[in-house]
RNA sequence: GCGGCUGUGGUCUAGUGGUCAUGACAGAGGCUUCCCAAGCCUCUAACCCGGGUUCGAAUCCCGGCAGCCGCACCA
């Protein structure tokens, strides 16, 4: 016989739909705006969502602030114009696109210029010169044959103004790393400029995407967590990189026909050359970490190395932590990427403010050092007009020309003879002890919402309960116990005065350790079991009329469904060593017989 | 943004141009000494929004919004 008939015989729901509407039901994720009707691209975290966000974001600071020391700042969500165009983010942010008239379609205007002209890149072209290559061609519609329309920018960043008036446009962010950058001579005097140093932020982005779907997993408003570690150009050695050699990668290499993952030692990974270098290896094996710290599931874990033609024109190297979902099958949800100097270089080329940090040699260098000294108060008189070109030509001779009596420069096309008393050059030797440089960024970029639905689609289970011959289904959050929002449940046996007031008592003292309780007495136990599987709680602590005889409670174990019996003194230690880890479920009391 | 399909309590659904709408689960209260969604009673709670056609619209039409599928897009 099998109980629960309606809830299995209603219209099939793949994992994706059975997630999401334990997830609404719940209250984990609400679709924003809703009494208006919803708007695509935006989700509410409810009290349960937003708990086991916050949750991840704590495991991940552990990670990588406390443990990696890489600290913690915030920056603003909107930016001003300087700095996305230093970026690349208002110019390249937006696709070029162009209507057809006849059918509507929307096409990338650079796209069909690229193919009908034949060229490489139409990337730098304006809007009007795209729109005048359509016209001179007559690039027809791709579809329908028809006459195409005008080229318009469609950006992807939402953008705003800075006080009254259009004079000040802003954009809202689209990544947070342009924060982290552009406080890069700040953050190198707080690490007192020493390399390797790494800086993080949590917070929000935002890009206005065109028809964002897939719920969660494409947002218009979404969390990223990112690290930004400025390490030396010449030294990608890891000096951790031991703790991580003998991790085994799932490696997705492709190959002509698809492709298959292979797992590869991250040693050999790097040694064979598919991964730049050990730094870069370093973070995607700490990635990896992260990933099943909070429960994702190994098998359906694996990392790809961005093709070049996809990998961003300044990095050096960039893979992609993917994780298999039922619904959308692998899901990009950690970026790892070798930035190179770009947004240093581009940053200092568009503020003005050099980004670099002074690296002294560990031997100071002996230099030739070849100077050369235009007397300006000689020249000057002597050539009005050209004297500054010809002190600039006088600076490139080398020293045997220096040395005629009557040194011979071309400028603009004439011969000038400059007489030698008009011109010194020493050569010397000079102590050189370091050198200024434009450090390298290794950027792990994590989006935070996707990787929360993968966690929730990879907790759900659907479990046949076998009781008595009877077939019984649960449905079951197997999550990490360090990531499970309420982390414990405290139910009186009944709804009865005599255990109501131990069990509140039990209640607070959990929540007086710092433990997430939700205490329920309303219905049978069984039923309040099952809602706390639903939602996840690792523990249930039960309250019955032995309590009130010999002082000991019951604990139920999430996964197993199994119950130990123990002393209630202590039980909030109890409890918080379970989830902490430091304590296994069968040595923590003797184990029921059922 | 284009095309197709869809939109009913918290969730999943039934439904016909004609009494402010079916059922299940969930939820609240009660009864039942109750360790894995038992039972009984009572209760709460919905036709996506806006127009139109009609005596009358949740039902038909149009527009919007949202979801799904396909195309395009996805630094």
């Amino acid at each position: 016989m099998i109980k629960n008939i309606n809830n299995f015989t209603r219209t099939i729901m793949d994992k994706y739909e059975q997630v999401l509407e334990l997830a609404k039901r719940r209250g984990f994720l609400w679709n924003s705006f809703e009494i208006y009707g919803g708007t695509a691209g935006f989700y509410d975290y409810g009290p349960l969502g937003s708990t086991l966000k916050r949750r991840i974001e704590q495991i991940w600071r552990d990670m990588y602030v406390v443990q990696e020391g890489f600290m913690e700042i915030e920056t603003p969500t909107i930016g001003i114009e300087d700095v996305f165009r230093a970026s690349g983010h208002v110019g390249g942010f937006s696709d070029p696109l162009c209507e057809c008239e006849e059918c509507g379609e929307a096409f990338r205007a650079d796209h069909l210029v690229e193919d009908e002209l034949d060229i490489e890149s139409a990337e730098a072209m304006s809007n009007n010169i795209l729109e005048d290559s359509i016209k001179d061609n007559e690039i027809p519609c791709p579809v329908c044959g028809g006459k195409l329309g005008s080229v318009y920018s469609f950006n992807l960043m939402f953008n705003s103004n800075i006080g009254p008036g259009n004079e000040r446009p802003a954009y809202l962010r689209p990544e947070t790393a342009q924060g982290m950058f552009i406080n890069f001579l700040r953050l190198a005097r707080y690490y007192r400029e020493k390399l390797p140093f790494g800086v993080t932020q949590i917070g929000k982005s935002y890009r206005n995407e065109i028809s964002p779907r897939q719920g969660v997993i494409r947002l218009r408003e979404f969390t990223q967590a990112e690290a930004e570690i400025f390490i030396s150009p010449e030294d990608k050695t890891h000096p951790e990189f031991d703790k991580y050699a003998d991790t085994v990668l799932n490696m997705y290499i492709e190959d002509g026909n698809g492709g298959v993952v292979r797992p590869i030692y991250l040693d050999d990974a790097v040694k064979e050359g598919y991964i730049a270098h050990e730094y870069l290896a370093y973070h995607i094996a700490l990635t990896k970490d992260f990933l099943l710290r909070i429960g994702i599931n190994p098998d359906k874990l694996r990392f790809r190395q961005h093709k070049k033609d996809e990998m961003a024109h300044y990095a050096a190297d960039c893979w992609d932590a993917e994780i298999e979902s039922d619904r959308f099958g692998w899901i990009e949800t950690v970026g790892i990427a070798d930035r190179t100097n770009y947004d240093l270089k581009s940053h200092t080329d568009t503020s003005g403010t050099e980004l670099s940090i002074y690296r002294e040699y560990e031997e100071p260098e002996m230099v030739n050092q070849f100077t050369v000294k235009p007397d300006m108060s000689k020249l000057g008189p002597s050539f009005k007009g050209k004297a500054k070109a010809i002190a600039e030509k006088l600076k490139q001779l080398p020293p045997e020309e220096l040395e005629k009596d009557n040194i011979q420069v071309n400028v603009d096309g004439e011969e000038y003879t400059v007489p030698s008393n008009m011109v010194e050059f020493t050569e010397e030797t000079v102590k050189v002890s370091g050198e200024t440089i434009f450090p390298h960024v290794i950027e792990p970029s994590y989006g935070i919402d996707r990787i929360i639905y993968c966690v929730l689609e990879h907790a759900h289970n659907k479990e046949l309960v076998n009781d008595d011959g009877e077939e019984d289904y649960r449905i079951v959050l197997k999550f990490k116990k360090e990531v499970s929002p309420i982390q414990v449940a405290v139910l009186p046996l009944m709804s009865k005065n005599d255990l109501i007031k131990p069990a509140k008592d039990i209640s607070a003292r959990f929540r007086k350790k710092g433990l997430m309780v939700s205490y329920d007495d309303s219905g049978t136990i069984g039923r309040r079991y099952r809602r706390n599987d639903e939602i996840g709680t690792p523990y249930s602590v039960t309250i019955d009329y032995q309590t009130l005889e010999d002082n000991t409670v019951t604990i139920r174990d999430r996964d197993t469904m199994k119950q130990i019996r123990l002393s209630k003194d202590y039980i909030e230690d109890t409890v918080y060593n379970l989830i902490d880890g430091e304590m296994k479920f069968e040595d923590a009391g003797t184990l029921i017989e059922t």
